[in-house]
DNA sequence: TTTTGAGTTGTTCGA
DNA sequence: GTCGAACAACTCAAA
């Protein structure tokens, strides 16, 4: 007996695009007319593979959940394997006599590399579902990359309106499933210790509430993001990195969500784009430059005499530098698996130019801790941050810890937050309480080397050996 | 081909 | 307290 051919499934492979909404790959295999068979393949073995973080691991498991979930309202299972995705792949298309593969493109180098290698017999259509536009086709005009962001930005505005997003279908006709593993037989989520229970607190992964998220900062933050967004105690982000990540909000959405809203005062749609073409940007550097997570851009950086200090290292992994704006971010990234933007580039430049710690390090512990964790957006970020990226900051921008603070912290609400310590300092002296008066710190309980550290580093000192450091490998230097 | 203007997010110093 | 200039030189992208 044999199957008419049409009764053959199309497979879809679901990576960073665990939505139903805005799906050209799901749209594509509902409309070959074939049964559709969804799997999504836990991939920590294909050479070179940038294993997922502890915390990315965490999101993953609840938004495969959630996938689930909704998969099986419209009557089609997912499937779930391990593997390198260039064996599991053929397997299940031997195993179930799929007929074709359809899949987002992926963007990250050794991803692109697997997929290049596999060869399952059956056509593989690649659709673009993780980005606005295609990362080979934004060129200048002589056909190269871009490697500074407002061109790219410029170039991506004039390509036209965004198309509107695809519907989600509303009936998907499952194909017989195949064995398939459970979450539970992967260990995603941490058991001893359970230290997730900040993230439970802090996050509800899935596509559903990713909706209901950016519906709600659509009707409400965007108006204030040019203003706000930069105020890490209040909540003026749209803190959908996450979802962004991995594909539960599709960047069209969220673009056109914004574009879409009436009476917008002031530039908060604006810059909200632009957030989503920075992302966009990361990608197309990543894309062009396959060495981005590990090797500087600027080849000159390979003689920055970067420093060796576990313990330092793992002060400022722990909060526990002394500098409290510092502190607060790196607590925040441990118990929520995330961290404020603005505060991410103050504990970045602090790692790399006052500490003088490479980058490299700085981007390993992200990519283990935060939610959100990017191969593109954190390699691209540290190294712009670190001087050595393709649209560098000048050598020279170093933040002043204490100065970031008192700008964008005033009240010290967010050090207050994740520093309970220091939380009954006064406004004045909370970014800097080794210059508060011995009095003060008595009447507010903080002991400097006792209860909360003194400073690791002085910070004018470690300015001056960051900029001493940076002469020593630009050209003019014998 | 050559030229020109510009380049996310800052700090310090001196007037 | 406030303000403007200086802080390297380089590379990118487009005219």
């Amino acid at each position: 007996m044999t199957r008419p051919e049409t009764a053959r499934p199309a497979l879809l492979w679901l990576r960073r695009d665990l939505r139903l909404h805005d799906n050209a790959a799901l749209a594509a295999a509902v409309a070959s007319g074939r049964p559709v068979l969804p799997v999504y393949v836990l991939d920590d073995d294909t050479p070179g593979a940038w294993r997922m973080g502890a915390a990315s691991r965490w999101w993953l498991h609840h938004s495969l959940t959630a996938l689930q979930a909704e998969l099986q309202a419209r009557g089609a299972p997912l499937v779930l394997r391990r593997g390198p995705v260039a064996s599991v792949l053929p397997a299940l298309v031997a195993e179930t006599g799929a007929a074709e593969i359809h899949a987002g493109k992926p963007g990250e180098p050794w991803a692109r590399t697997a997929l290049a290698g596999l060869s399952a017999g059956v056509p593989v259509h690649l659709h673009r579902t993780q980005t606005l536009h295609s990362l080979d086709g934004v060129r200048t005009q002589t056909g190269t990359p871009y490697g500074v962001f407002t061109p790219y930005s410029r170039a991506c505005r004039v390509l036209g309106p965004v198309p509107p997003p695809l519907a989600a279908p509303a009936h998907i006709t499952a194909a017989p499933a195949p064995a398939s593993d459970t979450l539970e037989d992967w260990g995603l989520l941490p058991s001893r210790p359970d230290w997730a229970g900040g993230l439970r607190a802090s996050w509800q992964p899935g596509e559903p509430h990713a909706r209901r998220q950016l519906a709600e900062f659509v009707a409400g933050g965007v108006q204030t993001y040019d203003a706000l967004r930069d105020r890490p105690g209040m909540e003026s982000t749209s803190r959908l990195s996450p979802a962004l990540h991995f594909g539960e909000i599709s960047a069209r959405a969220a673009w056109q969500a914004a574009a879409h809203t009436v009476g917008a005062g002031g530039n908060g749609v604006e810059k909200w784009h632009n957030e989503l073409l920075w992302r966009e940007f990361s990608a197309h550097l990543l894309f062009h430059a396959p060495g981005l997570p590990e090797r500087p851009l600027k080849p000159a950086f390979a003689a920055m005499p970067w420093r060796d200090d576990p313990a330092q290292l793992r002060a400022w992994q722990r909060g526990e530098t002394g500098v409290p704006i510092v502190d607060a971010g790196m607590r925040q990234l441990w118990q929520t698996g995330w961290m404020h933007n603005r505060v991410r580039m103050i504990v970045a430049s602090f790692l790399v130019k006052h500490l003088l710690l490479p980058w490299q390090a700085g981007a390993a512990w992200f990519w283990d801790t935060l939610v959100d964790a990017d191969l593109a957006s954190n390699s691209a970020s540290w190294q712009w941050v670190a001087g050595c990226g393709a649209d560098a900051a000048p050598y020279f921008r170093i933040f002043n810890p204490v100065l970031q603070g008192a700008k964008f912290d005033p009240e010290g609400t967010y050090v207050r937050r994740y520093v309970p310590e220091l939380a009954r300092l006064p406004a004045q002296v909370i970014h800097a309480p080794w210059d508060a008066p011995a009095l003060v710190l008595r009447a507010s309980g903080v002991s400097l080397g006792g209860n909360y550290p003194a400073p690791i580093v002085d910070l004018a000192a470690g300015r001056q050996r960051a900029l001493d450091a940076l002469a020593s490998i630009s050209k003019g230097q014998p």
